[in-house]
DNA sequence: ATGCACTCCTGAACGC
DNA sequence: TGCGTTCAGGAGTGCA
């Protein structure tokens, strides 16, 4: 479950597990991620204090008191979840604090775990290069604009540039674009400073959404798993193709970009 | 520099 | 019931 809000929401659901507690063991049975994991993973980790917990972009930071961050992303599929008895299939990392295990679970592993030291961790090249937080006030009309100025490619593929704002993925470019009324196949370049306003605009305000539907979702649930808050969550246009558009009542359209589906009203969006 | 196809991996849903 | 195909929320790499 992997774009912004979804982080956002897990890294809300870890800290109240792990702030504050003494990790213990540290199990790997499956080190093959995106990334190998490090072999020093449990040395480093056991026996270091979580301090804080943050999150950039799609990726989540563990703060400990030895210095080093474990960084997190979900990939596609990845989830953190309180295991009730023995480990399942996919639960590829356990790490044991305050009493209970948390397992890193990701069918597809395209999910990674790395560990930093923690005041170089924005200089590690997966940070380095991400461009604004999109709820932060670095992310204006005039850094959008200037973004996409002379860009051939789509509105949609430079939502998903994580280097021009870091966090959208493919559900919130289409649901974005839906709201600042913009075609997802029109070129970046031909954005007007009007529209990028427009558009930083409804990016915040299709996150802001998710993080509070996805925030009391989870609360039904008592592990920090995050499926749920994806999945119940209500979309504008994603995944509604052939329903009607709730502006104009037209059908809603699904088609291909980049490899990826898009969904739009081609009556709404220009 | 820019834009895009390919790639990693598994599971679910669908058609026959 | 089983088998093959297609698709899925990411993103680094390498190529044109």
């Amino acid at each position: 479950m992997p774009e912004l809000p979804e982080v956002e929401t897990v890294v809300r659901d870890l800290r109240p597990l792990l702030v504050g507690q003494r990790i213990g063991r540290v199990i790997v049975r499956q080190p093959r991620l995106r990334w190998p994991l490090p072999e020093e993973l449990g040395q480093r980790l056991t026996g270091a204090t979580v301090t804080a917990i943050r999150r950039r972009a799609k990726y989540g930071l563990i703060d400990t008191d030895r210095a080093d961050t474990l960084l997190f992303h979900l990939g596609m599929s990845g989830t953190f979840r309180l295991l009730e008895g023995a480990a399942g299939k996919h639960d590829h990392v356990l790490i044991e604090a305050g009493g209970r295990t948390l397992a890193f679970h990701d069918p597809r592993r395209f999910g990674s775990l790395h560990l930093l030291p923690t005041a170089a961790a924005a200089l590690h090249p997966l940070l380095r290069k991400l461009g604004p937080e999109p709820l932060s006030a670095e992310f204006s009309a005039a850094a959008l604009a200037a973004a996409a100025k002379g860009r051939r490619l789509t509105m949609k593929a430079l939502l998903l540039d994580q280097h021009v704002v870091a966090g959208i993925g493919n559900i919130y470019a289409s649901e974005a674009l839906y709201l600042a009324a913009l075609d997802p196949a029109r070129a970046a370049g031909t954005m007007t400073m009007a529209e990028a306003a427009a558009l930083v605009q409804s990016v915040r305000t299709v996150l802001l959404e998710a993080i509070a539907a996805g925030g009391s979702t989870l609360r039904d649930h008592a592990r920090p798993s995050g499926e749920s808050g994806y999945f119940q969550h209500d979309f504008r246009v994603y995944g509604r193709a052939g329903q009607p558009c709730r502006s104009c009542g037209r059908p809603l359209r699904r088609f291909v970009q980049n490899g990826r589906s898009t969904f739009c009203c081609p009556a709404c969006q220009h």
